[in-house]
DNA sequence: TCCTTAGTTCAAAATATGTTGAACTATTGA
DNA sequence: TCAATAGTTCAACATATTTTGAACTAAGGA
């Protein structure tokens, strides 16, 4: 079983920015830009809100084609479509995800550890 | 009389996205991005939406940091913030006025011309 | 097989956002 | 002074988004 992801050129500007306006899914992929290359399941995001909630968020960033989640058995792997992001906007990935590195959430989540 | 305008680190990430996560606003700032240097007010979006709604609208962009808007007789001008947003987010807005040339509502307005 | 774990789906409720027209303010030019 | 122009504000409405808990599926381990 696979799940629906947007091709290139169905990914939009104006809906990936308006999927990335939102604390939780910028905290998300501020977290996927420090763990690329280690395998991120759902569970790992349970300080950004409810279980329900982040089921909600991470299908917003699949369908908004920024994020990829891969079917492993009962979890989900979930990276960030950063190639495909980079030939469709240049640049805007990583000046978001510089920013984002100083949200709360990040802040906190840093400090735990 | 004077508007009020967030100060630098008043502008958040999250707000700067999703005001820019909308049509109408992006081929603001798109516009906008094409003319600097040239006084534009409220009028030459008419394209873009009804006298209210841009007013909404460029409220947003103000209220968010991403426009400056000076009061000039029975006009408004409108700019964009360019350095206060390049310091604060380096590169976002770059990427983000590239990327919004491809939208509908700026091609539109070209093709016209 | 049965239980647990990981995550999804659904419907309801709460909240936020976008759009409209009518009435308004403030400035300017005749 | 008067009328026109540029834009704002307000309240109402429509629509979209977020959040929640309860019930669900599907895989894995004992």
């Amino acid at each position: 079983m696979s799940l629906p992801h947007p091709n290139l050129d169905q990914i939009s500007l104006p809906n990936v920015l308006s999927v990335l306006g939102d604390q939780t899914r910028l905290a998300i992929v501020g977290y996927l830009a420090c763990n690329e290359g280690v395998a991120v399941s759902c569970g790992q995001f349970s300080d950004f809100g409810s279980k329900t909630n982040l089921s909600y968020h991470l299908a917003k960033l699949r369908e908004a084609g920024i994020t990829h989640t891969e079917v492993a058995g009962t979890s989900r792997l979930i990276s960030l479509r950063r190639a495909d992001l980079d030939s469709r906007f240049p640049g805007l990935l990583d000046s978001i995800i510089t920013a984002a590195q100083e949200l709360p959430a990040l802040e906190r989540l840093r400090d735990e550890a």
